[in-house]
DNA sequence: CCAACCGATTGATGTTTGTCAATGGGTCGT
DNA sequence: ACGACCCATTGACAAACATCAATCGGTTGG
């Protein structure tokens, strides 16, 4: 609370609507993005993923952190519905990677990450 | 599921930790951010102040939005909480703009949205 | 001084979220 | 075939969240 600038004047009891910058179904997709990256784990764990050379296996990712098998599996997943990373099956390991073909606006919000 | 890759080869109950890019206390203030960010009004908001000339009276917000008074004055709570914006009293309006001095790492955050 | 207005706070409620224990389903070495 | 290993799913639970109705405090015009 505090600041000068060059404020508006106003009159009494009218409001006008803001114009918005992008419509409503776009705004609740890139919210959906910002949520599956909204925990420290996940957003660790993408960071790990976009810095990483080589797919990581995900018992790696349980190792590195303080939680429980499933938790981390429920994170991955997470992850997974968000289009933001991509699952690969050999033998008994997944391996992660940040997922190839990021739509444009979101791999731009990955990079900025950090 | 799918993508042939080069994954690593790997040894059975071998899992190694990953090296985290950040420290845990980073992650936690950038995913405390992306949490005041994942939300499609708050998100809205900071899209509106970002591209606005001058601040934004918060009733013109109430205006914008299918939500009660007390929601969007709810959301703007967050966002100062979270340092993304700043507020300024004028008279009985409450005007709202993008906090001028972000750090770095949030401000590439805030610009890549969209 | 009073009524109208703007905006924040409080209280209540239904939903979502992060976490773990328990379990189930594959895959491999022996 | 068996046991060990990896990982996903389910169920349960507490914590956090989004929302609204009601209320309150501050400001202004009449």
């Amino acid at each position: 609370m505090a600041k000068l600038a060059v404020l508006p004047e106003r009159e009494r009891g009218v409001c006008c609507a803001v114009e918005l910058e992008v419509p409503d179904v776009r705004a609740a997709e890139i919210a959906d993005v910002l949520k599956a990256l909204a925990d420290p784990t996940r957003l660790q764990m993408v960071l790990a993923l976009r810095a990483a050379k080589e797919p990581v296996c995900i018992c790696d990712f349980t190792a590195t952190f303080d939680l429980s098998q499933p938790t981390i599996s429920h994170h991955a997943a997470k992850l997974r519905e968000a289009g933001l990373v991509e699952a690969t099956r050999r033998g008994i390991w997944t391996y992660y990677r940040l997922a190839p073909h990021l739509p444009a606006p979101v791999r731009r919000i990955v990079e900025a990450l950090g």
